[in-house]
DNA sequence: TGTACATCAGTGAACGCGCGTTCACTGATGTAC
DNA sequence: TGTACATCAGTGAACGCGCGTTCACTGATGTAC
């Protein structure tokens, strides 16, 4: 799109990225194949190969470009705000704000697990989530943690399913905020 | 397979929900396609068609019977032990061992949601999740029972999508059961 | 008890379609001299 | 500044495959009389 009407693309790789979220977004992470892809960035079919090889690395790049992203959110929310509870609504506002990768990374089975810039990625998003949690909660980390975790992912996840109560849709992060707050402090 | 070397069936449509669970067991709820579930069942192609219509007509029947297996799992809890948080534990025991009807249920993208046993038994095990949460929390339950839910359905995706640390997944319902006390009393 | 008929479950051949993959190619870009 | 060459990105035609869908059919079962 940059150089347009030249025969290279510029940008074919964030373009097809970009055409991945679209497509997941529209239709969940399995419901596209690489000729779409290429149909919706304006090439031929076989140019995502070059890129990709095939569909689970479209995957895996989209995975690890997500697992950055939270990295990045949740780091941000804890200096900025250095609360507990901030982190987590910050991980429902990730979830919701970034569904296509959201979905994807949590789907293993889609993507390539060993591949190195997915791992990095991963594991920086985990020690962010991690040291989130210590810092309420110093000694006995691994259960709270988990707690922690499985609360603003479900919500995330249940929030994105649909299945909340429609009242709820117009301000998932407030209602993210009080639960956070309902696990610090108890029901 | 009852009456076998017969023309008819028998119980077609169990059998080919029985081996729609064995797919997506392996492949994921968009892992399969009804040629499949025709070959797995070992008839022809065009079986399933009479009995579904289509993909989306198995895994609108595959939800259901999800949410009613759900249900009765997590009112079988509650009047057995009369405690919140084994309610909790239930339902992460339903989502580890019905993996695949849970995948679907939470996926309603795949299936016909207006379905009306779909609806019915969707709404019958909301029900029993919301009382079970009311028991401990009399006033205010909107938030306390998402927060539940939230908890034990995060735990319970985290634990399936094998996110969650290693030495944790020989015993994930005891864990689910320490989470659930956290929600409680508070971390 | 026997026959005729309607209904239902499953068959198998045929169709057109979109897919992934392969491959020889072509156009653009960057580098050496 | 100009030329030659290597490398890389993307093309487009071809292939075989599994899919969903349709349709006239056949075999089994149940019901009316």
């Amino acid at each position: 799109m940059s150089t347009k009407g030249s025969y290279h693309h510029g940008d074919l790789r964030r373009t097809l990225l970009d055409a991945a979220v679209t497509a997941i977004t529209d239709a969940g992470p399995a419901g596209f194949s690489l000729r779409e892809l290429a149909r919706r960035a304006g090439v031929s079919h076989a140019a995502p190969v070059h890129h990709f090889g095939d569909k689970a690395g479209v995957l895996t790049a989209l995975a690890t470009e997500g697992f950055d992203k939270l990295a990045e959110a949740l780091s941000g929310a804890a200096e900025r705000t250095g609360s507990f509870a901030e982190v987590g609504v910050a991980y429902v506002r990730f979830a919701i704000g970034h569904r296509a990768h959201f979905e994807v990374m949590f789907r293993p089975e889609l993507y390539r697990t060993d591949d190195p810039a997915l791992t990095t990625a991963r594991e920086r998003a985990n020690e962010v989530l991690v040291s989130g949690v210590r810092s309420v909660r110093p000694e006995g980390v691994e259960l709270g943690e988990i707690a922690a975790w499985s609360l603003v992912h479900g919500f995330a996840t249940l929030w994105l399913s649909g299945a909340l109560p429609a009242d709820l849709g117009r301000d998932p992060e407030s209602a993210a905020r009080a639960i956070a707050g309902m696990l610090t402090r108890g029901l």
